[in-house]
DNA sequence: ACGTCACAGTGAAACGATTCAACAAGTCGA
DNA sequence: TCGACTTGTTGAATCGTTTCACTGTGACGT
């Protein structure tokens, strides 16, 4: 009906009291006497008065939101990290908003400044390039940053990330711990750190256990397409010359490496060929053969994300790297029926 | 370096300038002649003058930023669609910040308080439950809204949505266009709007169809699970009574199908059976058989939204239905390689 | 009867950017 | 030389909320 804001003022002005008890009830209601409280109230619900958030902000000096800036909103990893730290942030009153980098360094930069305008309490980051610059002259400017899924110099941020070297451990002892000793990696370009790490992690586990030999493949992409590609060739090999055991470096790959071996050529999955991939996107579980997989707590570092900002707010010289472990997720494609 | 926060004022003092020239060379700097501009810039850059958003807001009266609400942040087509509005929002330099309602109504209520704080531009929201009473409320206080994925009441709101019984009725006519006859439909709870829509386009176009039969099969879920099981089902009947086309409500379903028909049985798609799904998930393509499928215009969505948006701004009593069609991805799984 | 307290309530000041009426200085034409 | 006009610059007022020093009032103890 009325075109123009309520404000604080015409709340009081109906209500008869000053505009400092309206913020008050607002803000402090037990400093105010139950007869006004209630007419004020009613007020604000006659007017259809609703808060003034910039004007709340400026006052305050700071908003109560975080900035939360990932790779990738397609990414089911960092959905699930975003949730998580919303909720977190839900418990303190905070808000989660997000910004999509898609990747590009502008994008990550235009959000950066749009957040900073914003005055965010923080900023969540994980980073497409090397921001360590910007983040620190933020952080000079009183805002502080935690680095999501990736590791951070101690001296200067704190970070949340998981150990990669572990999960590719994880996947490839598993392998090992069946009885497979011809293992295979297929990974992705290895300048991506997290295929570098899982390979790692996978090639220490190798070393551990006499007579096993892991060969590696670098595929040009993460995706089901090159996945196939390489379980055709995998699969052309004679029984003796073929790996026993495959450990993708996600879940992509793996399932067309399934693809491959299952349909195209007659092999079977565990018997013939165990296969486990990284990840465990929500496909894992439904594929053919169920995909054993390597589980990464997103909700964890969501979570821990937001509370290592409130560590930062409060003591802006201290940081802290936390680094979780993945878990191993056994299905049928290792484990068997 | 410096604790606080630097304001037009500081930089004003270092440049030897007025307030309002600051602020003009931020704004206008057609106004400023270029040896102030120059003056000002350095001292911007000198003292890492970042703008106070929430100060700018309070003064225009209005955020730059438009508020959409989702179902699923977890659910592609509308990660698409905010990929889209976000585009589409920065053309005008606007931001999109993006609420995730999960589907609980509660949670969408909370966002729409906080937008209304936040005095956004306006909402871009798909309901969960019926919120014409709150988002007319709204609108009197000078929030305007537009529907996403649903239509709207024309004399009360604008909106944009896909046709569903023309995605139904695409799916099954190209089934029929193939010559097949005996067609099923492997929907979900047809209680679910969009599985309803879609079974009825599916439905008319059999209708036409002398000679032409359709089968209803009503799953619980729209998972890869239940079309597994579905296509058990069929797969387990004599040829002659075994479809030989099927649409499913979802690629998810069609995926399930797929599984069950080449894998577990021995039935070769799409010679024994074409099959198409809904969505064209990234997986559809990808899949063992590339799948055809139905491709929603989400991107089309997203920036109508927008665009409907800034009509509802400036005309609040005008409202637009925009519908639009989807479209036919034909991939092997009908068409064959 | 008087000082001390606690409690409610008040309203001006502050946050920082933008706007705008007012003014200054310079240019040009007559 | 004067007025008309252009161009650049100024700084007070404004947006709506919160804070805080202050006032008013009544209760209580001595």
């Amino acid at each position: 009906m009325n075109g123009q804001s309520v404000s604080v003022k015409d709340v009081a002005q109906r209500a008869n009291v000053a505009v400092g008890t309206v913020s008050n009830v607002l803000n402090h209601p037990e400093r105010v006497a139950e007869e006004k409280r209630k007419r004020v109230l009613a007020a604000i619900r006659e007017l259809g008065f609703v808060r003034n958030d910039a004007a709340r902000q400026l006052r305050a000096g700071r908003s109560r939101t975080i900035g939360l800036i990932v790779l990738d909103v397609g990414n089911p990893f960092f959905t699930s990290v975003a949730r998580a730290a919303e909720d977190a942030a839900a418990e303190t009153g905070s808000a989660v908003v997000l910004g999509n980098s898609g990747q590009d360094e502008d994008r990550e930069s235009h959000y950066i400044d749009l957040f900073e305008e914003q005055r965010v309490q923080g900023l969540l980051i994980s980073p497409v390039g090397d921001v360590s610059d910007r983040v620190m002259a933020l952080r000079d400017r009183g805002v502080p940053a935690v680095l999501v899924d990736r590791i951070a110099d101690p001296t200067l941020f704190s970070s949340v990330s998981v150990d990669d070297t572990v999960g590719g451990y994880l996947a490839a002892r598993h392998l090992l711990e069946l009885g497979r000793r011809r293992l295979a990696f297929i990974g992705g370009p290895d300048s991506i750190r997290q295929v570098h790490d899982r390979r790692l992690g996978a090639e220490r586990a190798v070393a551990e256990t006499p007579g096993a030999g892991m060969e590696v493949f670098e595929e040009k992409e993460l995706t089901v397409l090159a996945g196939r590609a390489a379980g055709d060739r995998l699969a052309a090999r004679s029984k003796a010359e073929r790996p026993d055991g495959i450990f993708c470096a996600n879940d992509l790959l793996a399932l067309g490496v399934m693809q491959s071996l299952t349909m195209l050529r007659d092999l079977r999955i565990p018997d013939d060929v165990a296969l486990i991939g990284y990840d465990d996107i929500d496909f894992a579980s439904s594929a053919v053969v169920p995909l054993s997989s390597i589980r990464q707590p997103t909700r964890l570092l969501g979570q821990t994300a937001v509370e290592l900002l409130a560590e930062e707010i409060s003591h802006p010289d201290k940081h802290r790297q936390v680094v979780y472990e993945p878990e191993l997720v056994a299905r049928a494609s290792t484990v068997g029926a």
